[in-house]
DNA sequence: TCCTAGTTTAGAATCATTCCAATTTGCTTG
DNA sequence: CAAGCAAATTGGAATGATTCTAAACTAGGA
């Protein structure tokens, strides 16, 4: 065979798209990759994220799971969200845009950008620099 | 002695606030309240407050204080601040007001609600009622 | 083809928080 | 004032998300 590489490393847009955001392609990452990314927007847990992965025929181990999805929020692929009950939740969706909680839950729901815009923030304090910003309403089943 | 009450129990401002949220003043919600109520502003976690109320000659089991820390914000005598790192934060400063957090530290510093003011937010989904609204811009040391 | 730095892995460890069942206590009533 | 009860407190065990660790694997260049 002339193969040099594994054929999961094609030229796919996965790969690319790691590529760019400067992570090696490995079997792993493009599995995460090829779940996540271009897909419809969502919020997904690393224990939700594993599960997928399992029934898609690519068990990984959590602590892969969790370096991942650290890696593509710094590579700028994922949107980390706190503010959610215990776990973390990373948001395939880039575009500035903000999150209703449902408390009870921790289920996310997208605030729509054309229904809100954030004002300019005050300047961060000296010798600081704004990273992200995160905003949420914290929602409650009325009854 | 005509005392019914345990001297502690006095008609102090503590358990004033106390009844007021709706919570029977005993002797360790009044030590937690006589640390945090009425001072400075601050942001205190459960067990910054235990080494607090330790070396103030109050110590209290961890679990009383979680459950004092719910009760007190539930009867909205201090905010919690979720987005921060692992450990839920209680504020002490109740007025309307957003936050800067140190991504390193999980410091949190206000952000002054006159130099901010937050326009009107869309309407929750149907079915539920907004609760609060949690603000924060994440920040790193520049270099 | 070989080498090496970068990755993955299973499982142990950590840390904040909650749960539990037993004990204590504030308060009301007799 | 004594008795009783519901509400609080307690230590310790349990949980759950996440991180750590040290060993095994692999992508990609020489």
């Amino acid at each position: 065979m002339a193969e040099t590489s594994p054929s999961y490393i094609s030229s796919n847009a996965s790969a690319q798209r790691l590529r760019q955001a400067g992570l090696r392609p490995t079997r792993q990452r493009i599995a995460i990759a090829n779940l996540l990314l271009g897909g419809a927007p969502r919020h997904i847990s690393a224990e939700q994220l594993r599960d997928e992965l399992l029934s898609d025929g690519q068990p990984m181990a959590l602590a892969t799971i969790y370096n991942c999805l650290h890696q593509f929020a710094e590579g700028g692929l994922l949107r980390p969200v706190h503010h959610v009950g215990d776990a973390v939740l990373y948001d395939t969706n880039l575009s500035d845009h903000f999150h209703f909680i449902d408390v009870e839950t921790g289920e996310l729901m997208d605030i729509e950008p054309s229904n809100f815009c954030l004002p300019e923030l005050p300047e961060p304090p000296e010798g600081y620099e704004a990273e992200s910003i995160e905003l949420s309403v914290r929602l409650r089943r009325k009854r």
